[in-house]
DNA sequence: AAAGTGACTAGAC
DNA sequence: CGTCTAGCCACTT
């Protein structure tokens, strides 16, 4: 299995800093990721110690099973959310 | 082996 | 704003 592709996109995720949000497809540029499905795949698996919340979706809009409890955690950091959404040209972080 | 699935994206309308 | 299509890649049926 690709144990270093988890590892780095753990990595990644892992240095996101407070109050910033990324996209999937940062994450997956950030840490070599083939596609961006694939770090969602490697979070749900892996993400659980992880500040998952700060990944979202390209449009600023969190996958729907999680949207509740992601606006809820990034809103106690600070990154306010506008009607599910977050405003990416204000919050967005691109990773390195 | 073929088809379905999903924490995705970009483009077309 | 919204919905649909087509790519995408690893995994499961």
């Amino acid at each position: 299995m690709d144990e270093e592709l988890h590892e780095r996109v753990r990595e990644v995720v892992r240095a996101l800093p407070e109050g910033s949000v990324a996209t999937y497809g940062d994450v997956a540029a950030a840490a070599g990721a083939p596609t961006p499905r694939l770090v969602g795949r490697i979070l749900a698996e892996d993400g659980q110690d992880l500040p998952w919340h700060r990944v979202l979706r390209a449009d600023g809009t969190p996958a729907p099973h999680l949207a509740t409890e992601q606006l809820a955690r990034l809103r106690a950091e600070g990154v306010s959310s506008e009607g599910g959404r977050i405003p990416l040209g204000r919050f967005r972080h691109r990773p390195r």
